[in-house]
DNA sequence: TCCATGCTTAACCGATTGGTTGAATATAGC
DNA sequence: GCTATATTCAACCAATCGGTTAAGCATGGA
C-alpha cells in the first residue's frame, strides 16, 4: 500500500496510468509526452511496476506495459472506508440547507471539486 | 492531488487517519501509538494538513485535529475512473487470454492495514 | 556483419523525506 | 509567579527521490 500510494503521488506516473487506461503502451510511448530522459521515465515505470500497478511484457527489444488494476482496486477500497465521512457531510449539509430553505422554493445542487 | 497521495503513501499517516475516523484527536493522542518523537509526529500531521486531509483547531494549549474528507473523496473519485478495469468482465477475460502467452499464473493479493 | 533502435544500468547531483535532539512558545494549574 | 504540559521550531543526519549524462545490452533490419 505504501508503494501504491507513493507511486500515485507523482503527476508523471498518474499521467502514465491514464495513458495505460487506453491500452498497451511501450516504455517509449509512455515517456513521449514528457520532457524527461528515457532513463527518468524508466525509473517511473519501475516505480509503477514495483507497486504492482502495471505489468511489463518484453517483446523483442520493446517493453510493453499493461495496466494492472488490482492495487488500484485496493486503494479505492481503502479510501472507500472513509466514504461515510463525505456522504455524511453532504447529508448533513443537505439537511441544513433544507431546514434553512423550509420557507423557500429550493433545489440547488452544488457538486463542487 | 500530489500532496494527497503523497500523504497517504506513509503507513504512519494512514494510521493517523484511521484514528481520526474515530473522532477528534489531539496531536499527542495521534502520536501516542508510534515509537517516534512528538516532533516527528508533528511533521506527519503537518503533511496531512498540507494535503487538506485534516483540519486543526487550537484549543488552549492543545491542537485538536479533525478528519477533512474532501481530498479523500477526490482521491476516491480519481481511482474510480479505473473501476471498469477491475469490474469489467470482458476486460478480465481479456487479461486471462493474454496471460496465456506468458504461461504464468500470477496471484498477488495485498492485504494492508 | 554492421548499425540503428529500445531500453536499462550506473554514477552522480540537488532537493526532499523521515527521523533525531534541543530549545522555544504558549497555556493551564497551583 | 512558577512550573508542568502541549506542541512547534530549528538544526542536523542518513536515506530516498527525481532528474541528469554516459555507457551497456539486446534486438531488428539492411
Amino acid at each position: 500500500m505504501d508503494a501504491v500510494f507513493h507511486a500515485l503521488g507523482d503527476a508523471t506516473r498518474r499521467h502514465m496510468l491514464r495513458d495505460l487506461a487506453g491500452g498497451e503502451r511501450t516504455v517509449g510511448q509512455l515517456a513521449a509526452p514528457f520532457a524527461i530522459s528515457l532513463a527518468a521515465a524508466s525509473k517511473h515505470i519501475k516505480a509503477l511496476e514495483h507497486a504492482g500497478l502495471i505489468r511489463r511484457e518484453v517483446r523483442g527489444r520493446t517493453h510493453v506495459c499493461r495496466l494492472e488494476p488490482g492495487p488500484l482496486a485496493a486503494a479505492h477500497a481503502w479510501l472507500g472506508f472513509y466514504e461515510r465521512f463525505w456522504t455524511d457531510r453532504l447529508d448533513a449539509l443537505d439537511r441544513i440547507l433544507r431546514a434553512e430553505d423550509a420557507t423557500r422554493s429550493q433545489d440547488k445542487e452544488t457538486t463542487d471539486e
